[in-house]
DNA sequence: ATCCCGAGGG
DNA sequence: CCCTCTGGAT
């Protein structure tokens, strides 16, 4: 399998920037990553860190969650969006989670996606945090800052972006490479307007090598 | 007005 | 492919 040196290089410059590639979700269990995931979909990871503790207190067992009311699970869960299909997602994932996998969370794509409310980005990021495997995160940062470089053609479509990824990078550090474009896509390869300035990654970036600094 | 580590349904 | 779900920050 064949990497592209430039590949190599940002691989080796993002490890220079960012030692630690860890998620910046706050968690204790397995279950509670799973589900400080799903509460995560377009919201932010500081939001969703502001809420957890107090609902993870309230709710410290599956059990918990697949008896609860899903509208108290809302109130907790409120500033973080999307909080009525969130709150039932918990409910349902819970209960599914102790009547199919006794109370574990899987470590299957197959089985995580089956989950209330786990697509395949939450999934990916189970199976590369929580089972070491190889995994391909593409949320909107990673799918946002691998278009700009060049590591894949641009396309949106998350799974086709995946599909890119994984022919483009070593698998033994995909999962590392994806929690770096989120740290990454935070403070320098922002949305709106990136800081191709200051960015240590310009000179393997076609949109960095377009505009004319100094 | 746009974006935030999306998911599910039509 | 499209749409909806939703609050908070910039």
């Amino acid at each position: 399998m064949y990497i592209k040196k430039a590949t190599l290089a940002i691989i080796e410059e993002l490890k220079q920037l960012y030692p630690d590639a860890l998620c910046s979700l706050d968690y204790g269990t397995d279950f509670e990553l799973l589900f400080a995931v799903r509460l995560s979909a377009q919201c932010t990871d500081a939001r969703v860190n502001l809420v957890t503790p107090a609902l993870f207190a309230r709710f410290p067992t599956l059990e918990d969650y697949a008896q609860a009311d899903p509208k108290e699970v809302g109130k907790y869960i409120h500033s973080c969006g999307f909080y009525n299909a969130k709150a039932q997602d918990l409910v349902t994932c819970a209960q599914q989670l102790l009547s199919r996998h006794d109370g574990k969370v899987p470590d299957t794509m197959e089985d995580l996606t089956a989950l209330a409310g786990i697509g395949r980005k939450t999934a990916n990021l189970i199976l590369g945090d929580i089972y070491k495997h190889p995994s391909y995160v593409c949320d909107t940062h990673c799918i946002r800052i691998t278009g700009r470089l060049g590591i894949t053609d641009g396309s949106k479509d998350p799974l086709q972006v995946e599909r890119q990824l994984r022919k483009a990078l070593p698998p033994a550090e995909s999962t590392d490479f994806c929690h770096r474009m989120v740290l990454f896509g935070r403070d320098t390869c922002t949305a709106r307007t990136a800081k191709c300035e200051v960015c240590a990654l310009r000179p393997y970036c076609k949109m960095g090598k377009k505009l004319k600094i100094d």
